[in-house]
DNA sequence: TTGAAAGCGCTAACAT
DNA sequence: ATGTTAGCGCTTTCAA
């Protein structure tokens, strides 16, 4: 592979002029570039990023942290991340940190080591002691997941909010007996989640019963399953269930039906995500929709902005509630 | 950022013996290895992967082209071939192209240009052309798909043979008249698969009839809703289907359903690729199991090989019929 | 065992 | 408009 200098010999300039006509900058004849282009296709020159970066310091790769790849949750994220960074010049590179700290650990000396300019990071699970560190002296947003009060900016939906209307959607359809399948609520948004559930049963007059709440460890098909067995067995059974993913609510559902029951007619079900497979279900899934794509998008944007070195502000933005079969069946 | 100057400065060496330090080479006596790990700690210093890697002119990054990230198919593969790549001191940079050409030659593009060291491809989409030609230059290696006598090392199932146990399982339940619901043909994999089909047909007597063979454009849920109703119009409605993808046999459940059938009493039906989904569908759903976390550790052991320089053969794993209750009731 | 020096490929400041 | 030069941070001869 042919670099800079060769080609520069080839065309009969220096490479600073090769330089020149690479970058469209500043002034090159037409006469010298159209020499330089044709020795450039002559060689069949590709330059080097390696050499390019290095003088730049910098390396026009993003590093976007996910759980793990196989939630789909966030597919739509990452589409909108990934057209706003090729659309600026940066590739992302995908990293499923599996909730392993040695994982975090790789990532994050990628940004020190500047392998990477930046990172967006969506997993709840990551060290927010080393991240908080890594952020004071290196560019990184938050998606999605995000720490109250924290100095490390973020773009996210109002999950309470979101929560609320989930519920009421449901009070409004004529049910009382609501319950909740929530994951671990060291995670915020659980906790917000509950918050929305709690403050719409209040503003119903509706009671708040615990044996109606459900924590699962995990978000997971199995963990779905699991809750709503639970749920059914409770004396005075639940007419609706509100659960914090669709995975979960996909799994309640099968375990609705497994059971005789028939959704939404004995009981009404409402997941969150609006993950693909969430039309694929029978009955399909009522859901509140989070804008994942503009999600991403905004966070490319706030990353990128950062990475020029502008302050930018955390952004929430809309949510949507999907009524499809699984409640209006 | 500290630099290895600086370091070496603190340390009052050379900058070579920081370097000598750093990569564990060669001989350094252990009072002056003591000195540099302080110096090292004290200014908190990464080494810099864009100096290193100018220097040895690689990138330690390896390129996953998948055709786009919400396949559930490549989760497994994915991981791991980062499993494998992370052991090797390599990173994956996940790509999506969406089946879009441009995309394709960043991509390309990044490996001329020494921002990465190889390709891993599981976009049959791709553009032979141009990955052969890149192929005579660098390292790449197909996953799952691959080309029929091309020079390009892959690893695969035997997809004809995975077809053929598929069918033959639908036989034995009693089933004689069996529907395929494949995707175009033009992907290799596609054209193998009808083969299996076919020959397990052949093999019992049984008719293939094109009225029982559909072909759908791509493989989305709502491609094999489409493909099952039209499948469910035919005058002699077929007792089983074959699809080749979860995601269609999905679809064609769901439809069957609708349409008040009961799965398999009526028809039973087998998918392809145990994506997670396919057992949190009701019924569950019988599906072909590729060996996808070992085709992805295989592959990516391919790779690296590559990348060193050695010879490597193109590798056939093998498959797994997986029985639920889409067929066993 | 260690240091000096060269150079990977590129760009930017300065000079002409 | 173009060339010269220096240097980004690292590793690797070669010499001591």
């Amino acid at each position: 592979m042919a670099n800079i200098q060769q080609v520069a010999e080839k065309a009969g300039v220096s490479a600073a002029t090769v330089s020149r006509v690479l970058n469209n900058v500043s002034s090159v004849s037409s006469k010298t570039r159209l020499k330089v282009e044709h020795a450039i296709k002559e060689l069949n020159y590709e330059p080097s990023m390696l050499g390019r970066n290095l003088r730049n310091s910098e390396s026009r790769l993003l590093l976007v942290l996910i759980p793990s790849i196989s939630n789909p949750f966030y597919t739509e994220i990452i589409k909108g991340i990934e057209t706003i960074a090729i659309a600026n010049h940066y590739n992302i590179l995908l990293c499923a940190t599996d909730s392993n700290a040695e994982r975090d650990n790789i990532y994050f000396n990628m940004v020190k080591n500047k392998l990477a300019d930046g990172i967006i990071s969506m997993d709840p699970t990551i060290n927010r002691q080393k991240l908080n560190e890594l952020a004071e002296k290196h560019p990184i947003i938050l998606c999605s997941e995000y720490e109250e009060g924290g100095s490390i900016p973020y773009v996210t939906i109002d999950h309470k909010l979101a929560a609320y209307h989930a519920v009421k959607h449901l009070i409004k359809l004529g049910n009382k007996k609501i319950a909740l399948i929530n994951s671990d609520e060291t995670y915020l948004y659980a906790r917000q989640r509950r918050e929305g559930y709690e403050r719409a049963l209040q503003e119903f007059n509706l009671p708040i019963r615990k044996e109606w709440i459900y924590h699962t460890e995990h978000l997971e098909f199995e963990h779905g399953v699991h809750a709503m067995r639970r749920l059914l067995q409770v004396n005075e059974r639940p007419t609706a269930v509100f659960a914090v993913s669709d995975t979960l609510a996909i799994g309640a559902l099968k375990e609705i039906n497994v059971n005789g029951l028939h959704v939404p007619n004995d009981i009404a079900v409402v997941g969150f995500d609006k993950i693909t497979f969430s039309n694929m279900t029978n009955p399909t899934l009522t859901t509140v929709a989070q804008p994942m794509y503009k999600m991403g998008c905004t966070a490319a944007n706030m990353l990128i902005n950062r990475i020029k070195g502008n302050q930018v502000e955390s952004i929430v933005l809309d949510h949507e509630l999907v009524i499809r079969e699984s409640t209006m069946g």
